[in-house]
DNA sequence: TAGTTGACTTAGACAATGTCTAATGTAGGA
DNA sequence: TCCTACATTAGACATTGTCTAAGTCAACTA
């Protein structure tokens, strides 16, 4: 993840330990964490980390672009670090966990003119829901 | 909306002014209000109709399928009386508004197997982004 | 029509998530 | 090293949603 961190100093970011340790906590493929377990797993590394300063710094990241925000349950937001390369999400209804998918085709062309309503569409978002194998196996 | 009504008196709904209120009040194309909003309207109708009632109604309503929930911000649900007819939605993402739209194609059928990680997938739920006619024209 | 009963409604406390502010601290340039 | 604008902090506050205990009433029965 030194990669965003990288990116960010050169947006001018000011580089601060709390920033350094959100960043890390990011790290990794199939990350969805919420902005309270990000807190939890900061405050691990970096104890005197604040609430606010971990939604600051997420919200930050979404403006910039590096971090997306994901809304796949309807309760806490998600930020998932893997903006650079455009995905869409599969969700167990069971457990809750996510994936991220790469469908085939594009779902934007199959919006037909008569259905834009005069809108200028730029952007699409895929959920898919159902159930992960650990829970079809345990159920 | 007596269409509703009828529905949910047939599946052995106690008919009371309150749940005859929120039917009232979701009654209509492209409606997708908040639970807050609900209420309001409802109680311009039934003044001392509760908050708890509105959404315990709204919740019954869901589970019965009568009611799909959107959650196209991040901010409060939204409820959809437009639950028979498949469809998706497109959100202004300046001012919020949102119309129903029935895209071309399947999306479901878009995900491969080996983008499926052993999940069982049952349903798709799509959400275009743009910007509104008024919006674009105001801006 | 009146009585009965369990489903429905209510107010308000509580919970979860997110935002804001004023005071304090500090990264990085001069 | 010092300065200053930017960053952080604690905690109050806001919004959205859930729960509970007590009271109310729709619809069935006779």
């Amino acid at each position: 993840m030194s990669d965003l961190l990288e990116r960010l100093r050169g947006r001018g970011w000011r580089m601060t330990a709390q920033r350094r340790v959100v960043a890390e906590v990011l790290d990794g493929d199939h990350v969805h964490l919420t902005a309270d377990e990000v807190h939890a797993r900061a405050v691990a590394r970096l104890p005197e980390i604040s609430r606010a300063t971990v939604y600051n710094t997420l919200g930050e990241m979404v403006s910039l672009g590096e971090v997306v925000e994901v809304s796949t349950d309807r309760r806490a937001k998600r930020y998932d670090p893997n903006a650079h390369r455009p995905h869409h999400h599969l969700v167990c209804g069971h457990c809750g966990a996510i994936r991220d998918v790469h469908p085939s085709g594009n779902p934007l062309a199959d919006l037909p003119d008569t259905e834009r309503f005069g809108f200028t569409v730029s952007d699409v978002e895929v959920t898919y829901r159902g159930v992960c194998p650990n829970c079809v196996a345990t159920a």
